[in-house]
RNA sequence: GGACGCAUAGCUCAGUUGGUUAGAGCGCUGCCCUCACAUGGCAGAGGUCGCAGGUUCGAUUCCUGCUGCGUCCACCA
């Protein structure tokens, strides 16, 4: 195997598997093959406007993982990826992108201008799946869905359609939340409350009986009061109740309102007395509608005062601010300007502060849909993980509010309705059924002109996890992949996403989209700031696949995955030094496993012929198995991850190829190295998909899909607690050698004799098979046993469990350190022992303490007494 | 304003029903290029488990309060 370089190469290796991959295509799922049934997850599919960040990164790996780990189990397996269209985040991009030719999309025309997002999406649209496809994602490409396809959009469409008829679907002017820059609605969600240290100025409003009296309110948004049609106050608010009916001159526009009185006003704010504008507050609104309040609208959808204005006409909404606040000012009716913290709405794609607006929408009736989301919520469907995600997606769909799903921009699904030149409204699948309903509905055809918007972006990605299966047509893949198992997603699109999904699937197919849902923290830079391009604290996951490779990246995020994820670059050195070990280990266990020593079964170890250690890496080896599976299904990655770590690293590595370096002639020796060995590629495999794969195909001799081969059977009978005990003694007399050796700077050029006693009979037969194996792993040249304590004169002593071991060093020990050493330690475990006897006189803790607690503690008080005895032999001994 | 989460070694985190001497990785110190691996090996230093109470024979673990940090939600003009 000298063909094999010393160090793992990454880009190579992945260039090689990828390529293999492409061609086999052995994550492509069929239904019905496997007696096991079917495992499907979806990708939260990424927006077509984006380039891989560490935060996919995250997400893919953790589906990744229970993906490969599935297939290795043997179900049909299916992972799902594809891409969603994000409506106003790349229609903002190309924008942008025409801008730089002087165009707008009024300038090119609704259909130009698609045809420059469709080019877009064409040419950088798969970026992000060809990132994806570098990180090992183990998708079945072939049926990457894109949710603006004819066949998903039928399904949007579909979906409309059904809605309406189930009288879900409906229109209404209410205020919603306008973007100004966007010029379109945004749903609630996409309205991003975000604090502003803004302003609030308190206006005087004269009454027009006596100019002189006046009603003070408080306002964050002066120029709204251009729309003002009441002054609103809570009707027991005794300052106030005299006043109720009475009318005021709203100046500036000289428009006679009146004082009304409502609940919603709370007394102890500001003055008691709140403006209403019922065009541009949604709480205003609603006291309009309360009390038939006359609702005008102020502003262009631009953001600029309208005619309605007045003087104020054509001016920029914050321009009209400032210019109101200080016309009030002049006319002495400003009375203080406070500084008033309070939280602003911002658009969540170009975070322009969002103006409530009043407009004709289109809304989902969510009441329904949510009532039956919360009703299979609470019989577990789906299971949300972390616990503690529950509350906040059931408190969500207790307070659901209609959800408003027309956008006034242009990519996107258009909405399925057609109107009249009356304004009637037809909703179908396309325009022919249109006109027949018409026709039904009027006896003629008329002209008909489609709905200009199109759907929030959320209306098709509620869908994925059925309408990339095929829906609205029944089909063998619908039947057998839904529902899905798990769904990996961020927390903060439970209410965008999650939860939507659970109400279609449930509306739709009548079962939850997914039994699991697994939310995973933010990626994060280690001050805990969120990775972004602004902050410039981004790390590029690309740069680290191509430094330290795919696995390095994939191990060292699962390893620090906590709640959220603290990143930086050298955090990948971890993974990069793992798949090198990795890679080692194998190299080395190939140059010294004969062809026959290539077991790839447990049953193919002569087990009775087996010494300790390698009845210990067996027994060590099952337990890693259970642990492994375990950790697994309970999504404890990063416990897996350590599980595997410490198993392959610590007691692989580091004790066993150590100690069987004297003995790899032997043949069931060679088979125990070589069968943990590959299926620990095996278990590993999940996490680290390229370096295990090529080093299997080094161990099978042929180019094999790993993910295709079968997770390793637990072996159960492999576990050896005898093995464990004997090996674990050999490692405590090697630690205690080592440590002596270190204390006295020992060099292994000084090579010398070692000697140890041991006080158990059992324990030193072990021993004395294994000298050898001792001497190789502390490196000294002859090491002895004694059977009994014998003359520690001029020796280095120590002690190791129920072993004394000693080096007949001379003049290299520092008698006086060594003594001081001791003493130390028999303080030490004096002082642990004599706790322990406190305890142990303790009346409450004998009484109240499991009986099991008691011996154990008792045991240990005796063993450090008892060690003690010995230390202070040896502390005779030392003159 | 409401809800939730976190606080353990210099850093990032484990610690699964309250009970060995609270662990790991990185970093740090010392010694080693030993024939798989210096992306390595061995040894070592480093913690009053945020603060104050309470429950208990016993608390890092359970309860209460406080402090600090974080997240989500929210129509207080």
């Amino acid at each position: 195997m000298s063909e094999i370089p010393s160090r793992y190469d990454p880009k190579s290796v992945e260039e090689k598997r990828l390529k293999l991959w492409d061609e086999k295509k052995p994550f492509h799922a069929v239904a019905g093959r496997s007696p096991k049934g079917a495992f499907t997850i979806v990708i939260p599919p990424p927006n077509v406007t984006g380039v891989l960040h560490m935060g996919h990164a995250l997400n893919n790996t953790l589906q990744d993982i229970l993906t490969r780990y599935k297939r290795m189990q043997g179900f049909d397996t299916l992972w799902m990826p594809g891409t969603d269209h994000a409506g106003i985040a790349t229609q903002n991009v190309v924008e942008k992108q025409i801008a730089k030719e002087g165009q707008t999309r009024e300038s090119l025309g609704r259909e130009k201008f698609l045809e420059r997002l469709w080019e877009w999406k064409r040419h950088n649209g798969d970026t992000i799946i060809n990132q994806l496809h570098k990180l090992g994602s183990s998708c079945d490409w072939d049926r990457t869905r894109f949710t603006m396809d004819e066949p998903y959009s039928e399904a949007v469409r579909e979906v409309f359609i059904e809605l309406h008829k189930r009288g879900l679907i409906y229109q209404g002017r209410y205020i919603i939340n306008w973007c100004p820059r966007c010029q379109t609605a945004l749903s609630d969600e996409e309205a991003e409350h975000k604090d502003a240290g803004g302003q609030l100025w308190h206006l005087k409003y004269p009454f027009k009986h006596d100019p002189s009296q006046f009603i003070v309110v408080a306002t964050t948004r002066p120029e709204t009061m251009l729309g003002d049609t009441a002054v609103a106050v809570n009707p027991a608010d005794e300052r106030y109740t005299d006043l109720i009916g009475k009318t005021l001159v709203l100046p500036l526009v000289n428009r006679e309102i009146k004082v009304i009185a409502d609940d919603h006003v709370d007394r102890s704010f500001g003055s008691g007395a709140v403006k209403v504008t019922p065009a541009h507050d949604p709480n205003d609104f609603a006291m309009g509608r309360r009390h038939n309040l006359e609702f005008i609208n102020i502003m262009h959808p631009n953001g600029v005062m309208n005619a309605n204005a007045g003087a104020f006409d054509g001016l920029d909404r914050f321009e009209a601010r400032k210019r109101v606040v200080k016309a009030m000012d002049e006319a002495g009716l400003l009375v203080k300007i406070e500084q008033h913290a309070h939280a602003v709405r911002r658009c969540y794609r170009c975070d322009t502060i969002v103006e409530p607006y009043l407009s004709r929408q289109w809304f989902v009736k969510m009441k329904p849909l949510a009532d039956k989301a919360l009703e299979a919520f609470r019989r577990g469907e789906p299971v949300i993980q972390p616990k503690r995600w529950e509350k906040v997606y059931e408190n969500w769909l207790v307070d659901i509010r209609d959800w408003c799903i027309s956008r006034q921009i242009w990519w996107g699904h258009r909405i399925p309705v057609w109107y009249d030149e009356e304004g009637n409204a037809f909703v179908a699948r396309n325009e022919q059924e249109a006109q027949e309903q018409c026709q039904r509905q009027f006896g003629t055809i008329k002209k008909l002109t489609q709905d200009p918007d199109v759907l929030d972006t959320w209306f098709s990605s509620w869908l994925w996890p059925f309408a990339t299966l095929g829906w609205p047509h029944e089909n063998k893949d619908l039947s057998y992949f839904y529902p899905t198992h798990t769904l990996f997603t961020a927390p903060e699109i439970i209410f965008f996403w999650v939860a939507r999904m659970t109400m279609a699937g449930l509306e739709f197919r009548g079962q939850a989209p997914f039994s699991n849902v697994v939310l995973h923290g933010t990626v994060r830079d280690t001050q805990g700031r969120k990775m972004s391009k602004s902050l410039g604290n981004a790390i590029d996951p690309l740069e680290i696949i191509a430094e330290f490779g795919a696995d390095a990246l994939r191990f060292s995020m699962i390893l620090n995955s906590g709640q959220d994820i603290y990143i930086s670059k050298e955090k990948f050195e971890i993974g990069r030094n793992f798949s090198n070990k990795l890679w080692n280990a194998g190299r080395f266990v190939l140059m010294n496993v004969t062809p026959e020593g290539r077991a790839s079964s447990a049953q193919e170890i002569d087990r009775a012929a087996l010494d300790m250690p390698s009845r210990w890496i067996l027994s060590l080896y099952s337990r890693a198995v259970q642990d492994t599976a375990r950790a697994i299904e309970q999504y404890r990655y990063s416990e897996a991850v350590n599980i595997l770590y410490e198993f392959f690293w610590s007691n692989y590595c580091d004790w066993y190829l150590e100690m069987i370096k004297a003995r790899f002639s032997d043949i069931n020796t060679q088979k125990t190295a070589f069968f943990v060995l590959i299926n620990t590629l095996k278990l590993l495999h999940p996490f680290i998909p390229f370096v295990t794969e090529e080093l299997y195909a080094h161990f099978t001799g042929e180019e094999k899909v790993l993910t295709l081969e079968s997770w390793p059977a637990e072996d159960s009978f492999l576990q050896d607690t005898a093995a464990e005990a004997a090996v674990g003694a050999l490692i405590d007399i090697t630690g205690g050698i080592r440590n002596i050796r270190s204390q006295w700077n020992i060099r292994p050029a000084d090579l010398v004799a070692c000697s140890f006693v041991c006080a158990s009979p059992e324990r030193l037969d072990f021993l004395r098979e294994n000298i050898e194996v001792i001497g190789k792993l502390v490196r000294f040249s002859e090491v002895s046993y004694q059977p009994q304590a014998g003359n520690f004169r001029n020796c280095a002593v120590g002690v190791a469990g129920d072993i004394k071991y000693f080096i007949p060093l001379g003049e290299l020990i520092d008698i006086e350190k060594e003594k001081k050493r001791v003493r130390e330690q028999i303080v030490q475990q004096e002082k642990t022992a004599a706790s322990i006897e406190g305890r142990l006189a303790n009346p409450g803790f004998t009484a109240k303490a499991p009986a099991e607690v008691i011996a154990k503690e008792r045991q240990r008080m005796q063993e450090l007494r008892e060690r003690n005895i010995q230390l202070e032999t040896t502390l005779s001994s030392l003159v």
